[in-house]
DNA sequence: GGATGTGAATGCATTCACAGCA
DNA sequence: TGCTGTGAATGCATTCACATCC
């Protein structure tokens, strides 16, 4: 495994890969020992190939005639995917959708945590943010909200390689590229912007608008392609 | 484009659309006229034949030897994604997220309506939330918390036929089917499961641990194949 | 010249189908 | 028997390359 080739594997599979953590996590909550590719994959809509053919990108993890076992494949899906050990991750913007993220707890499970926010807004920077209701009680974590000038050394302090954009758009950029100057190694971007950054800054995007346009346009068609 | 195949396209090629257009309408802020495919597919590093390609599945849009012309491409590509009309839009779940969501402004510029909030939590039901710092003076919306069991009498009253989804893992599925009782047509998910619908009801997932570990993955793995 | 639209060629990803193991 | 791992076959999506048009 760690001699993996990750431009070897599918993109697609690599995302896959964290679906079925994900089910395989819900497995093993309910107390399933060992589970085969065709049930991973009816859990998730997938066939049993995918499944067999995406796990046999990273190492033999099963046992002919009996499947996988299921604490053994979170392992090794977590030490592919990097997750067993902590990614410290800073958070940029502290608005709307940024509040929701420090009051959001199920970063520490997957092996995640976030550890500074900053926000370019004077008016924001020194304030403290929380403890959040409905966060545990081992866990009221709370933030001092950073100016962007602390960018730089609070990333190399705290050794954060992960960086969580939620700025408006027309600043997306620039906060970007300060990302990437304070050495950060993976942007997940927020703001709906196509951000241009070194090819080997890792990048991926979520935005709302694409997402329900997608939508739009399934459910528009969607009552023409029904076959029943 | 109305007799389109939606089933015809390659999904991948949609969901570019919604980028395509997102950089259209930065290039018609800039007042640009015209944008040939290369221009436009450089604004997004994909390559300039996949830009041609893509528009080309769903009719004629360009001028030889001009490229596209900006306000036109915006107008049609709307159209293709169901955006030229607004869609009403509700929301489940009205915690951390669904706040943001709530306070989200953005909606309406891309052809959505958010018109309507739930939740299960019998302390919130009723509760007035809003209006929103931050967002327009124009634009001082506000709601009321309704229960779930009003989901489908809004839904129908309002012609609503687009869903969020922002409750706890273990609420969704049962939420979805709710949903989709209530006769909603697309759902967009955020909570981190996979959900069963009947496959007429088009599903968008965005799950942040997902998001995060493939930039975990990547990010391992970028010093090595840095070809430079 | 500068651009589109598009068949043909290529390259990826998925699925099939089966040998081999428990 | 039940299931994995995997080459081979298929099926999609992307890219090429060029006829066509302004």
């Amino acid at each position: 495994m760690d001699q993996l080739r990750p431009d070897l594997v599918p993109h697609p599979a690599v995302r896959r890969l964290s679906l079925y953590l994900r089910q395989l996590e819900l497995f093993r909550r309910k107390d399933r020992r060992t589970v085969s590719s065709k049930q991973l994959g009816q859990s998730l809509s997938f066939t049993d190939a995918q499944v067999r053919k995406d796990l046999a990108y990273f190492g033999q993890f099963g046992h002919p005639g009996v499947g996988y076992r299921v604490d053994d494949l979170i392992a090794r899906v977590r030490h592919i995917l990097g997750t067993d050990k902590i990614w410290s991750v800073l958070l940029v913007g502290a608005g709307n959708l940024g509040r929701a993220l420090m009051a959001y707890n199920g970063f520490d499970a997957k092996g995640f945590r976030l550890v500074a926010v900053f926000d370019a807004d004077p008016a924001k920077i020194g304030k403290r943010q929380g403890p959040f209701p409905g966060s545990t009680p081992a866990d009221k974590r709370s933030f001092v909200i950073q100016p962007l000038s602390q960018l730089k050394e609070t990333t190399e302090k705290q050794g954060i390689r992960l960086a969580i954009l939620a700025v408006p758009a027309d600043a997306a950029q620039e906060v970007a590229d300060r990302l990437v100057e304070a050495g950060i190694r993976g942007i997940l971007n927020f703001a709906p912007v196509s951000l241009n950054v070194p090819h080997e800054i890792a990048l991926n995007a979520v935005d709302l608008a694409v997402q329900l346009e997608q939508l739009s346009f399934l459910a528009n068609f969607s009552a023409l392609s029904r076959p029943a």
